[in-house]
RNA sequence: GCGUCAUUGGUGAAGUGGUUAACACGCCAGAUUGUGGCUCUGGUAUGCAUCGGUUCGAUUCCGAUAUGGCGCCCCA
């Protein structure tokens, strides 16, 4: 076993890559802005039994794919595998819930301990925003609408909507008993998964992929049935504010979702990118109103939604949306060693006038030197000889056009900033 | 967790049961001068994921382990 080599299913983040996890990082940010939403971060671990409860121990995340240990003071720990319930704890203990309304935004890393693909991780980022305190359906609709326009705002085409509702409690368990009475006659003709989730999640048959073509399945109630007259209105209101967004969106009653703890809104977004295998589902979400209750919080209703960075940037690569180059406005070069200490000078100074820049700090010849400035993608070259040093009238050259500059110290930035997009 | 395929330098890779492991890119040095990128010359793996086994001899064959890809389950 290589020490040198990192832990199964992790990623090591650097260069081009890590240019693509700030870009989207970026834009994210300004979006959450727009929204007025806040920036939230908890603990990377939390008690154990805050995921079991909160995301439901018969869900197969808590069931066999959370990272557990056991802390120095005997403590059962779960480095965090999804971000709603650890956010909804620290909703809360902190009691956020004074405040009437909490929309927040993350960018946490979240461990599940699963067998890596691409795009499936054991630790892999997610982003995600959280409408905390309102009932209203336009609320779901403007946490719907955010990951879109985020999807949208990166350049992703085909961005596709899937929506569904489980309804309120009484509308979810009327189904469930339905369910049950249905699949009890045919169990024998289910897979063996679905044995199983027959006892402890009977709505989960529904999304098999394995028994998707048995008539059983096709056959079977449909929650739209079960709908009680206020969880009916409630998603065609959900539907009506898509519509007055313009949100291009698919009912598909299929749509379950793997975690327990949602109540009438679910969706899932799909976007078309080639070559894309089984992880096409870049985002997913909806609305959890006993989350927070049945934590032990007061009664307060949320809706919101989690994206995966890694698959997004594998979408992106994919369909060449997402730059990655370096950049930076000037080099400053020394002829001879000589020169060194005034090109030291000149780059502070440059960098106090916010000119991204940088220099060669080894000793390598005026080649070399060039060399290093290609390598940085730099737009221009300050070239510092004696003669520069003694006049303040300094070399300029434009590395994308050869055109060379006599410019004096004092208008030097002035120079770069002006002729920053020539 | 199941199935399946793979793993050769910084990167892309060729290749073989037996002397120095091809080629390309990259990188370094020099020709090269106060201006590079072109060209030329030289240098760049005591090493073929790891550990065992077979063998006179293994990077090549076999086994285990590790990691990665794809499919399934599930999910982001």
């Amino acid at each position: 076993m290589n020490i040198i080599q990192r832990p199964k299913g992790t990623n090591d983040v650097y260069d081009a890559y890590g240019r693509k996890v700030l870009y989207i990082r970026n834009l994210i940010e300004k979006i959450a802005n727009n929204y007025n939403y806040n920036y939230f971060r908890t603990p990377t671990f939390e008690r154990t039994e805050v995921f079991k409860r909160g995301v439901g121990d018969t869900t197969d995340i808590v069931e066999k794919e959370t990272y557990d240990f056991i802390d120095r003071g005997n403590r059962n720990m779960t480095l965090r595998p999804e971000g709603t319930a650890a956010v909804v704890r620290s909703i809360i203990e902190n009691k956020l819930y004074v405040n009437g309304m909490n929309k927040v935004w993350y960018f946490m890393p979240m461990f599940r301990y699963e067998r890596p693909q691409s795009g499936r991780l054991r630790e892999h980022f997610q982003f995600g925003f959280e409408a905390f305190g309102s009932n209203s359906p336009l609320i779901d609709a403007e946490i719907i609408s955010i990951a879109v326009n985020i999807l949208k705002n990166l350049g992703l085409k085909g961005v596709k909507v899937n929506i569904n509702t489980l309804g309120d409690t009484e509308s979810r368990n009327n189904y469930r008993n339905e369910l049950k009475k249905y699949f009890e006659s045919h169990l024998n003709e289910l897979c063996d998964d679905c044995k199983e989730r027959f006892n402890r999640n009977p709505l989960r048959i529904i999304d098999c992929k394995y028994d998707a073509n048995l008539d059983i399945i096709k056959n079977a109630p449909k929650i739209t049935d079960y709908l009680n007259d206020t969880s009916k209105e409630y998603f065609d209101n959900v539907k009506k504010y898509l519509d007055c967004l313009n949100i291009e969106y698919e009912v598909n009653p299929k749509i379950v979702r793997g975690l327990d703890y949602y109540t009438h809104t679910v969706f899932e977004i799909t976007a078309t990118i080639k070559d894309f295998g089984s992880q096409n589902v870049i985002c997913g979400g909806g609305r959890y109103n006993n989350l927070v209750s049945s934590l032990g919080g007061p009664d307060y209703p949320s809706v919101g939604f989690g994206m995966g960075i890694e698959r997004l940037i594998n979408a992106l690569e994919k369909e060449e949306l997402i730059p990655c180059d370096k950049q930076i406005d000037a080099y400053v070069c020394y002829i001879s060693e000589n020169e060194k200490k005034c090109a030291f000078e000149i780059l502070n100074y440059l960098r106090e006038n916010n000119i991204k820049s940088d220099m060669c700090y080894s000793n390598r010849n005026l080649k070399g030197q060039f060399k290093e400035a290609d390598y940085n993608n730099s737009k221009y070259i300050i070239i510092i000889g004696e003669e520069e040093e003694e006049t303040n009238i300094f070399t300029i050259k434009n590395n994308s056009t050869k055109n060379e500059y006599k410019i004096n110290k004092k208008d030097i930035i002035n120079f770069l900033k002006e002729n920053k997009y020539e």
